[in-house]
DNA sequence: AAGGCTATTGTGCAAGTGTATAGTTACGCC
DNA sequence: GGCGTAACTATACACTTGCACAATAGCCTT
């Protein structure tokens, strides 16, 4: 009589990794690591606790996987920003600036996301690397785009110039994210985009 | 004869308090939220985890002290170095940047600590009008620096160079935390303040 | 020297954590 | 259509967490 067991379908493997992955993001927004508990992750993705013990071999597993996803997804987003070949090079770069600082990148909850990871970044060995790797990357394609303006063909220039230009992005990224109220609507952007404009030496214009 | 009590001295309010604060803050650093729960905090202050309770009325107030108490302090330290009269204004303003990145200040340890924090500054609104009146109380001795400067009397733009520079800061400070290995010594202090005289229009000569 | 105030300790508890493991059921295959 | 596999559930366990509360002992006052 009391043996009624809860109904389920056998999703894909993908399917449930992705939907485990989602899941603990979501918790990680909204509440931190805390929040993000192994029972938390599998309420949340309308599956048992145990399940997530079949995916990844322990929490810390899914925890990594849920960091490198929402990196390289970040840094897939600025990098179609930049993509267009018929922009001049300037352009592009102003592109590659300007996406990193208006919604959906620059939001309160990717903030709040990446934040929560931070922690376990500085600690876990792992985590470091992956979080070196999506910098990397990202700080790379902005040297790529840095490096192609003229009179940037010196790498050691571009390579500081895309230092400079990355911290500008991140320090106003997590400003903007941290305390939305007191930026007013488009403010950071353009703040951004001007002292982008200053270090690279690019006439002070209203570009597209 | 098992009634061996621990012995124990009675310290001044004060200092237990600003110890049991240091002990939470050095667990912050060290592990994270996560490390410091209230018998690590007591273990490391050399005490039983009873007596936070006697001084703060949950754990909640003793994290919200650590994190003011930190906050000002870093404050402070960059306040200080902007504050030798005899240097005219383009100095203070490149001394308060320079101070920002570089050790003690740009240190793996404290980017880790505040970087434990920035979850619950997230979370909890108390700890959010803590950040945001420190965040503020930094840029807007940021901001005077730069009003001093020739051509920035006007208000609008003084706050707008000054939330440009304090991204460039905070960003290069979080970034060097977190990759120290990834820079070279002493230089994202060379970048950032590079960075900061262009925004501002300053020359690039070499300063003290 | 004694007494009292309170800072400090020790013990205990209910709730929540990650993980292990055995049992069950959905679904592909012949 | 039955069967085997593995995706999924359920239960249990050892441990940690923040907090409550009563007992104790260091220090100040007189």
């Amino acid at each position: 009589m009391t043996g009624d067991r809860r109904k389920f379908r056998r999703e894909g493997e993908e399917r449930r990794r992705e939907a485990l992955i989602a899941a603990a993001l979501e918790l990680f927004a909204e509440g931190g690591a805390g929040a993000a508990t192994v029972r938390a992750i599998a309420d949340r993705a309308g599956v048992t606790p145990g399940l997530i013990r079949h995916y990844f071999t322990a929490k810390e597993d899914l925890v990594r996987a849920a960091y490198a996803t929402v990196m390289n997804r970040m840094t897939a987003e600025s990098e179609t920003a930049a993509t267009p070949a018929d922009l001049d090079p300037a352009s592009r770069v102003l592109a590659f600036v300007g996406v990193s600082l208006r919604p959906p990148v620059m939001d309160a909850e990717r903030v709040g996301l990446w934040a929560g990871f931070l922690h376990e970044v500085r600690r876990d060995p792992e985590m470091r690397s992956i979080h070196e790797a999506t910098y990397l990357a990202y700080r790379n394609q902005l040297q790529a785009l840095i490096a192609a303006l003229p009179g940037n063909a010196d790498p050691v220039r571009a390579r500081r110039l895309a230092i400079a230009c990355n911290g500008v992005i991140d320090g106003l990224w997590m400003e903007g994210g941290m305390l939305p109220e007191a930026f007013a609507a488009g403010e950071l952007e353009i703040i951004g985009l001007s002292a982008v404009r200053a270090i690279l030496g690019l006439p002070a214009g209203k570009p597209t």
